[in-house]
RNA sequence: GGACGAUUGGCUCAGCGGUAGAGCACCACAUUGACAUUGUGGGGGUCACUGGUUCGAUCCCAGUAUCGUCCA
């Protein structure tokens, strides 16, 4: 038998956690290697902003991607999970720009060279402090391979797939309407948008005067100074008699000219409405539609710049009141402000209303790119788990506007664009050279376009290296369904542009958002989030692994209590004592299992449940079945073993003939720790390699469901020791008889439970003696009789049988109601009517059963 | 405005055409031989509402209500 240290009393996390991963680090287990024969399994992690902490979302994200990784591994697959960070561009420069503003600095002073420079060096200071969480989480991830998107290699990737997406058409530069942050001072893609409803206020001015005046409707007034027509329906007959004539526009007092749009809704407001091509989407379609002048009449900070009126050098919001005053005075507001709820766009990142504001900028063509991203997953090449969340990204993708990439930003990639003296533009990749006297765009790129390359870029695209050879296409993408837009969206329209068609991953594995006990929306401002880093120091990092985990039902949200993670934290516990008691009773794993037809109906029992458990819980893994296979895992641990084999194997334990039960105990216990440790990998890493004296768990073999250690009748004796135990029990609970008090039965009628009697005896405190029997049970066919020398309750006694007297008569009424009915009995299935009847047979059987025992009750 | 999802015990959630399940919470008892971060026993739900299909509906269909999320 092999030596191994005896076990601490209690399981202390801390003291076990940060020592078994740097072991595991040491010994390079979650190193892959890409000349390995092994089959790949790959995962790239959702690369976190490098000015990120972990969160619980975090916590979730990653538990679910480690034990993916974990059970691949185990079962011999090159399993890579690649980890790494995105420069988070927005978000990052926002952090420098903060600190350089508490000196009194803004990123101007410094200019663009020292700026960046600047913030590389934040980034090296404090960026990647979620790295180290991650090693707190217990991450198998190979930090080798770990990645970031401003990498060298990455970098030449950006510049790499830019140019043959150029070269493709599929990027290109034009005037458009951007959303525009005035505070980041740059533009956003439509997703980096919010949309919320806020209360504006609906106005309708009057435009021009006498014969020739229209009212129209806006929430924005101010923007009148940039209309550049005023647009009602076609076939509005209020108006045709103006369409193509000019009306006066108040304030700016410049003619406009009224023009027929279908896209003008007449029941909307007055039915006429202005056109301000500059400042807003649908005004611009329509500018355009009839080649109508699109003057810009803000700054780039929102402050109202080039109308050519007295409100210039007013802020937006500003110029909204002094402009309605000066309609007001003119006499030109028609109907007064009435509240209106709509819908008005926030900066994702600073919340600022955004400006819609015509621009020239750099746009992916996303068409042909968004059109393989759907068809990938609509012929299957691609699955999204779960599957009722393939809707969504079809809508998305389906229905997806042309992509801004272009932000005015520092902190980024630079835009591999070259413009000459005559306005020409150059596009260089990795290798090429500008033209000299070229000079480069100076915005940079969107942080998601280095992001949608990260399942290829960070296995070395554009070079053809070993590891794309091996892990591209990458298996499983794990990720919150929030993303599915912002980035799984993005990943596949870019891996199977570059990648010949290839997909980046072959699965989409979607799971929820982590929400508080009440299922609330985790946020600051409410005071609900938590800290996954205070419950890990709590409770220990399996503890909230496995409450994630069996929280994780696919695709939906789960809620989370500190209560739920003590209780993973009392399984994590149970486990311990379990693994100790049955080591200090000499389970091992040494030599071959004993013949399963040579073991007790007990001991072939455990291994039946165990086989069952490893079938179903594997099926679970595969399937992304997160919660359901946790919950699997626990019960088999708890009920099963801890609270019936070990209960019922210390009869066995405290006589002689024990070593067949101590090897299969062994086997159930190293095989259980084996499924259990791709979720809870610190304390079943500990417990097997004391348990085994094995090296580690994280490359042993996943167990396999096994066909000969199965036996159905074991169920069959097991189930009727537990229902005779379980009646026991209740009958000295009701009795009063302390748990602990040892009482005189008889037993007879056990059949072939006989055999099982002193293990029985053991967990209920019977023993054998004549004795004057007063009391009985009766059950599974076993007749239990009780010497309680005139102690016994015999109210209680009666209460209880007059209770399973009435359930009993319920049941066989249901019953009868079934087997009378002709239309049940015609139609219903064969298999249902004897199910019926079989109950009908039982119940009937225990009415008989329990009546005799009340009138044997002495009346009293 | 469009779409999707949800509505099951006090709370959070599974489930499912054939007598309703879990965890936590609750009640009672017990320091027993691994474990009080425990054990044993127990209570608690007409499965949102209204119709329909069916021998049979919590489950399928239609409608209603409420809530949530995404998109515009």
């Amino acid at each position: 038998m092999s030596e191994r240290p005896e076990l601490a009393a209690s399981f202390t996390p801390s003291e076990i956690e940060a020592p078994l991963y740097k072991k595991w680090l040491d010994a390079g287990y979650f190193t892959a290697d890409s000349k390995s024969e092994k089959p790949p399994f790959a995962i790239v992690i959702p690369p976190p902003n490098v000015t990120g902490v972990l969160h619980i979302g975090h916590a979730l994200d990653h538990t679910l991607q480690d034990i993916l990784i974990r059970m691949k591994r185990m079962k011999g697959f090159e399993a890579l999970w690649l980890p790494g960070m995105d420069h988070a561009g927005i978000a990052t420069q926002n952090v420098v720009e903060k600190q350089l503003a508490a000196q009194g600095l803004t990123r101007h002073d410094l200019g663009r060279e020292k700026f960046v420079e600047k913030v590389w060096e934040w980034k090296e200071e404090s960026g990647g402090a979620i790295l180290d969480q991650m090693k707190r989480l217990g991450d198998s991830v190979d930090w080798s391979r770990e990645r970031f998107t401003m990498d060298e290699g990455l970098s030449k990737a950006v510049l790499e797939i830019f140019k043959r997406l150029y070269e493709a058409d599929l990027i290109y530069r034009a005037e458009r309407i951007i959303n525009w942050c005035p505070r980041c001072l740059t533009a956003l893609s439509d997703i980096e948008v919010e949309h919320s409803d806020v209360a504006g206020e609906f106005f309708s001015v009057r435009y021009g005067d006498g014969d020739m005046q229209i009212t129209v409707a806006t929430t924005r007034p101010e923007t009148m100074l940039g209309d550049g027509a005023v647009a009602v329906h076609p076939d509005d007959p209020r108006y045709s008699h103006m369409i193509g004539k000019e009306v006066l526009l108040p304030l700016a007092n410049r003619l406009i000219p009224i023009i027929a749009d279908e896209l003008v809704d007449p029941e909307f407001g007055t039915g006429a409405v202005k056109v301000t091509g500059a400042h807003d989407p649908n005004d611009f379609t329509m500018a355009m539609r009839h080649g109508i002048e699109m003057p810009i009449i803000m700054n780039i900070h929102a402050v109202m710049e080039g109308s050519g009126t007295q409100f210039d050098g007013m802020d937006r919001f500003d110029a909204r009141v002094a402009v309605v005053e000066e309609l007001r005075k003119q006499g030109r507001v028609v109907a007064e402000k009435r509240p209106y709820m709509h819908s008005v766009g926030h900066c994702q990142r600073c919340e600022t209303i955004v400006e819609p504001r015509l621009s020239k900028q750099w746009f992916v063509k996303v068409g042909p790119l968004a059109k393989a991203a759907g068809d990938a997953v609509r012929d299957g090449r691609v699955k999204i788990e779960p599957e009722e969340l393939s809707p969504r990204y079809f809508e998305w993708v389906d229905g997806m506007h042309d992509w801004c990439i272009s932000r005015q930003l520092w902190w980024g990639h630079r835009l591999p664009v070259y413009y000459g003296p005559n306005d020409e533009v150059v596009v260089c990749g990795p290798n090429d050279v500008p033209p000299a006297g070229y000079t480069q765009d100076p915005d940079v790129l969107d942080t998601w376009f280095s992001s949608a390359l990260w399942p290829f870029s960070t296995l070395g695209w554009p070079e053809k290296t070993p590891d794309l050879e091996k892990f591209y296409p990458t298996s499983v993408l794990v990720t919150g369904y929030d993303i599915l837009f912002f980035w799984v969206a993005r990943m596949m329209m870019m891996g199977l542009f570059v990648m010949d068609g290839v997909q980046p991953f072959g699965t989409i594995a979607l799971h929820g958002l982590v929400r508080d006990r009440f299922g609330k929306k985790m946020s600051k401002s409410r005071g609900n989030s938590v800290d996954p880093i205070e419950f890990m120091d709590k409770y220990g990092s399996d503890a909230l692994r496995f409450t994630l985990a069996r929280g994780a039902n696919p695709g939906a949200d789960q809620a989370l209590a500190e209560e739920w993670i003590a209780g993973a934290r009392n399984f994590a516990t149970k486990l311990w004592n379990a693994s100790r008691f049955a080591m200090m009773n000499g389970a091992n794993v040494d030599g071959p299992l004993p013949a399963f037809d040579s073991l007790n109906k007990i001991d072939q029992w455990i291994l039946t449940r165990l086989n069952e458990t490893i079938a179903q819980a594997d099926e679970y893994l595969e399937n992304f079945e997160f919660a359901k296979a946790s919950e699997l895992i626990y019960h088999f641990a708890w009920d099963d073993l801890c609270d019936w084999y070990l209960e019922l194997t210390k009869s066995t334990f405290a006589g002689e003939d024990k070593a067949a039960t101590a090897r299969v105990l062994g086997h159930v216990l190293d095989q259980l720790l084996r499924l259990l440790h791709p979720s809870m990998p610190f304390i079943t890493e500990q417990l097997w390699c004391n348990l085994t004296g094995g090296e580690t768990l994280v490359t042993a073999a996943w167990p396999v469901a096994d066909a000969t250690l199965q036996g159905e009748d074991s169920i069959h004796v097991v189930t009727n020791i537990q229902e005779i135990i379980t009646e026991i029990r209740r009958f000295r609970n009701d009795q009063g008889i302390k748990t602990s008090a040892k009482i005189v039965a008889a037993f007879s009628g056990m059949g072939e439970l006989a055999p099982y009697e002193d293990a029985i005896r053991f967990i209920v405190r019977t023993e054998r003696a004549d004795g004057n029997y007063s009391a009985k049970i009766e059950v599974a066919g076993a007749m239990i009789e009780f010497d309680l020398t005139g102690a016994i309750d015999i109210k209680a006694e009666r209460a209880r049988l007059s209770k399973d007297l009435a359930t009993a008569q319920k049941d066989l009424a249901t019953a009868k109601i079934k087997l009378e009915n002709e239309g049940f009995m015609a139609k219903a299935p064969l298999e249902v009517v004897t199910e019926i009847r079989e109950r009908a047979a039982v119940t009937s059987a225990d009415i008989v059963r329990i009546e005799a025992a009340l009138a044997a009750l002495p009346a009293q």
